[in-house]
RNA sequence: GCCCGGGUGGCGAAACUGGCAGACGCACGGGACUUAAAAUCCCGAGCCCCGCAAGGGGCGUGACGGUUCGACUCCGUCCCCGGGCACCA
């Protein structure tokens, strides 16, 4: 055995001293390990132990991950393996978003086809993750493209069309050219594409299927308040999305009625402001406008016109800055509660999609009603004022500023419910509206029904058949899956293209075994995710989407972790589904998600990594330089997981440098042959020992804390730093041999299992150089003793003034008497309050000393 | 316009309940090792001023004001950046 420096003690050195740390054979060798035991992350199917359910959200499989994934993922791994040391049985899952438009593009590109192309994708980023080390159970994998999967979501389908929860209706939808198929709602974002920013949505009238999301409006709003778990942001998008406003609907009677009908239906939040109305406004697509067109053909042009200045303003995303633009109509319609006859206009400010599409305008009492009016010299009437609480101070009524919108009023010239608060006013309002027949309290929603039906190849066929004779009809469960058929045609732009393939299209009639066509759109790619996580539990069974008995026993999903950009669109239809499945008794929980984190997103040179912008940073890349356990690191270290992230490689070569460091520790100073190795640490430590032994127990206290609160893995990374450095200081102590052998394993035992959740290569190397066997994701995590990490004596601060003047040392449990004491015994504290009077003195115990002096 | 985040050294950040602002890392400077370099190890460092130096003083968390013995932290007014919502009757 060569000795290297002729001050190295052979007992507490090895010679692999100035060993270079190399993560790839390192990783390579683990990585093969990990592969061949796919037990290694499996959940237990049977477990006395206590069960958590991590999981981040599944990716689309676009051909590479990015480095968005790897912090997602490397949030949720850390978490997983955490929660494994602390003994809980963990189900850490991981599948693909596989359907979608993206694969018909790559087909048309590159004459790939979607199918073959997805897969390839899915087998270069599952190799990725493989690399990168994540805990995934492969053995609950699943793809949404895949028949086994897809044959759910169509007898979902069929469960719903049997509830009356899947309808066909011809209506207005958005269309998007370039992605010739239809948008839901939540995929329209200022009026263009959610994925062609630059493509403006159209308009179009098409039968489309429909999900009624909009009966569980109410549920979907009232349990976020259960969502304690959830960021308050997100809890707040969803409520300004389901917008729910409670309100009351009146019928004002047309004087010339139409074939439209002889009435016009009103929603309005402020009935006690009836009296006060002076017209009433209908939106350019109102039908009734047909008929008042009709009887008056001068305004045809005009509210076209409207029509036109309004889709202007959908389309420039800014509504509110559009001015207000009307034409009177020349009809006329009464006010049910005065009689009152009112002018009725069109105006370019109502939109057809909410309430009536019609409102009554009252411009006292409205903002924009009072813009309108004022513009066009409209009446206006002041029907309620501000309550009085006390007594009036002058005699008159005072008139308002108009608008005068508050809500805590009192009513006046409006009949009999004078002087009524306006809570009691619109109470007694709609009750009698009721009673007379011409209205209601009602609540109205911005949330609207989802139209899953799209007129695309690669997603999920919609199980229906038409038929001539018997029209509508669902294809029997025991025919499921219908089946996505290869070889399709998608070159061909409009329609689907699954209408131009006859062996699909030309089927029978579940029903009369007569000719009948399929249906030819595929459904939404958010079907798919809405449920994968059911799947997870049981994802082999093809018997039922998932066996109930184990989705009660895994869910909710104790932590979810992704993208706050799904804050709406998939985190709403999830909870969506998993109503409707409880709803179908498949489930107990009326929430997927116990706990949600949002993570910030991935930034370079100050904007979000993206091929236009040329600044992406390509995880393989990082893992061939620096190994797969620093690239990981460093993104959890750069910044906290909550807060956007600036990607800077040199930050990574920071955390390969502390790997490194921590690695070089490891194989100088494991000693697994010791004798003493293994014995317990000695209760009586020298001083030098004894601080690295503090510092150990403080830094147990300081990750345990950061995993159960606040998840600012980034101070834990520091003072895992903050460990190794001290270590380092301490290697000359290590050299005269005052740390004891004992307390050394300890020291680098616990220091591999501390770092384990965010190195896992490189610590199962270490745990292995430690002598160790068996897997460090099931070793215990490491306990922290309060005495242990207990300082002895702390440096305080004493001010004077409020002005830092000294420093000094006390016992950490000194009491107020003797931190006083200490700091008046301090010679800098004499000096600074010499010859002046003590006014005051404040000590706050074990932090500091203030001298307030004249 | 409304609702959330955020604004701290050259940079990423820390300070968890009002108690030493800048932990940890990057970049930088110096030293050790080396023929040399890389790698590694050690030391230094908010800014400004005084001093050859040891050291001393002042300023400093977007701006201004307030509360307090004491404010990055609490309150008020405002500015900037990011995100969400926005004619929703």
């Amino acid at each position: 055995m060569a000795l290297m420096g002729s001050d190295d003690n052979p007992v507490t050195a090895n010679e692999r001293v100035d060993e270079r740390y190399d993560p790839h054979p390192i990783e390579q060798k683990w990585s093969a390990r990990w592969e061949g035991d796919p037990a290694l992350y499996a959940a237990e199917r049977v477990s006395t132990k206590k069960k958590y359910y991590v999981l981040e959200m599944l990716p689309y499989p676009s051909g590479a991950l990015h480095m968005g994934h790897v912090r997602n993922y490397s949030i949720g791994d850390a978490l997983a393996r955490y929660m494994w040391m602390r003994g809980y049985n963990v189900l850490h899952p991981m599948g693909w978003d596989a359907f979608g438009l993206p694969a018909e593009n790559a087909a048309l590109k590159n004459n790939t086809p979607p199918r073959a192309w997805t897969l390839a994708n899915i087998g270069n980023m599952k190799a990725q993750m493989k690399r990168l080390g994540f805990s995934y159970d492969w053995a609950t994998e699943t793809a949404t493209c895949l028949p086994e999967y897809y044959r759910w979501n169509q007898w979902f389908f069929l469960k719903m069309v049997e509830k009356g929860l899947a309808y066909r209706k011809k209506s207005k939808v958005n269309w998007c050219p370039e992605c010739a198929t239809v948008l839901a709602n939540e995929q329209v974002v200022d009026g263009c594409c959610w994925r062609h920013e630059e493509t403006k949505v159209e308009i179009r009238d098409l039968e489309q299927w429909f999900l009624r999301i909009t009966q569980y409006a109410d549920e979907l709003l009232r349990d976020l308040e259960s969502l304690d778990g959830w960021p308050e942001k997100v809890k707040t998008m969803q409520r300004n999305w389901i917008g729910r406003s409670e309100g009351a609907q009146v019928d004002f009677t047309l004087e010339s009625p139409g074939p439209h009908g002889a009435k016009i239906t009103v929603f309005t939040t402020r009935i006690d402001t009836i009296f006060g109305a002076t017209s009433v406004q209908l939106a350019p697509e109102h039908p009734v406008v047909q008929d008042l067109i009709a009887a008056n053909p001068e305004i045809k042009d005009k509210v076209a016109e409207l029509q036109l200045e309004q889709q202007a303003a959908k389309d420039a995303g800014d509504a509110g800055a559009v001015e207000k633009h009307c034409v009177f109509t020349g009809a006329y319609a009464t006010n049910p509660f005065n009689g009152e006859r009112l002018p009725v206009w069109v105006a370019n400010y109502i939109l057809m999609e909410y309430g009536t599409g019609a409102i009554m305008s009252v411009p006292a009492h409205d903002e924009r009603d009072y813009e309108f009016a004022k513009k066009y010299g409209i009446e206006m009437r002041v029907v309620i004022l501000p309550r009085r609480t006390e007594e009036p101070t002058g005699d008159g009524e005072q008139e308002p500023v108009l608008p005068f919108t508050h809500e805590d009023s009192m009513l006046i010239n409006s009949g009999e419910f004078n002087e009524m608060s306006t809570p009691d006013a619109k109470a007694a309002m709609a009750r009698l509206a009721e009673q007379k027949g011409f209205g209601k309290a009602t609540v109205t929603y911005r949330l609207k029904d989802w139209g899953v039906s799209r007129q695309r190849y690669w997603g999920t066929p919609i199980p229906m058949v038409y038929c001539e004779k018997d029209g509508i009809v669902p294809v029997p469960e025991s025919q499921l899956p219908v089946i996505l058929p290869d070889n399709v045609d998608i070159t061909q732009t409009g329609g689907s293209p699954l209408s131009r393939v006859p062996a699909f299209l030309n089927t029978t009639c579940p029903k009369c075994g007569g000719p009948a066509r399929r249906e030819t759109d595929t459904m939404d790619t958010f079907v798919d995710s809405s449920w994968y996580f059911y799947r997870y539990t049981d994802a082999q069974n093809t018997n039922a989407p998932f066996d109930p008995a184990l989705a009660a026993y895994w869910f909710p999903i104790d932590q979810y972790i992704g993208g706050v950009e799904h804050a709406i669109l998939h985190l709403i239809y999830s909870r969506f589904w998993t109503k409707v499945m409880r709803d179908l008794g498949l489930i107990k929980n009326s929430e997927p998600v116990e706990r949600l984190f949002t993570q910030g997103m991935v930034i370079k040179d100050g904007a979000k990594m993206s091929k236009n912008k040329g600044n992406v940073v390509s995880p393989d890349d990082m893992v061939a330089q620096y190994g797969a356990d620093a690239a990981r690191l460093y993104s959890l270290f750069a910044a906290p997981p909550d807060r956007d992230l600036d990607w800077q490689e040199q930050g990574v070569e920071g955390c390969f440098r502390f790997l490194g460091r921590v690695y070089r520790f490891v194989t100088k100073h494991a000693k697994p042959q010791h004798p003493e190795w293994r014995a317990g640490v000695p209760a009586e430590l020298g001083p030098e020992a004894r601080v690295l032994q503090r510092k150990l127990h403080q830094t147990i206290a300081k990750i345990t804390h950061d995993f159960d609160s606040r998840w600012h893995f980034n101070t834990s990374i520091a003072a895992l730093m903050e460990l190794s450095n001290d270590l380092y200081a301490a290697e000359g102590a290590i050299r005269k041999g005052t740390v004891p052998v004992p307390l050394m394993a300890q020291l680098q035992r616990t220091l591999v299992q501390l770092l384990a959740p965010f190195a896992p290569y490189l610590m199962a190397e270490l745990w292995e150089t430690l002598g160790e066997r068996g897997t460090l994701l099931k070793q215990p995590w490491p306990v922290f003793n309060p005495a242990l990490a207990k300082e002895d004596e702390i440096e305080i601060p004493v001010q004077i003034n409020g002005k830092l003047r000294s420093r000094i040392m006390v016992s950490a449990d000194a009491n107020e008497e003797a931190a006083k004491e200490a700091a008046f015994r301090d010679e800098r504290v004499k000096a600074a309050i010499e010859g002046k009077t003590i006014v005051k003195v404040i000590i706050v115990p074990g932090k500091m000393v203030n001298i307030v002096v004249k």
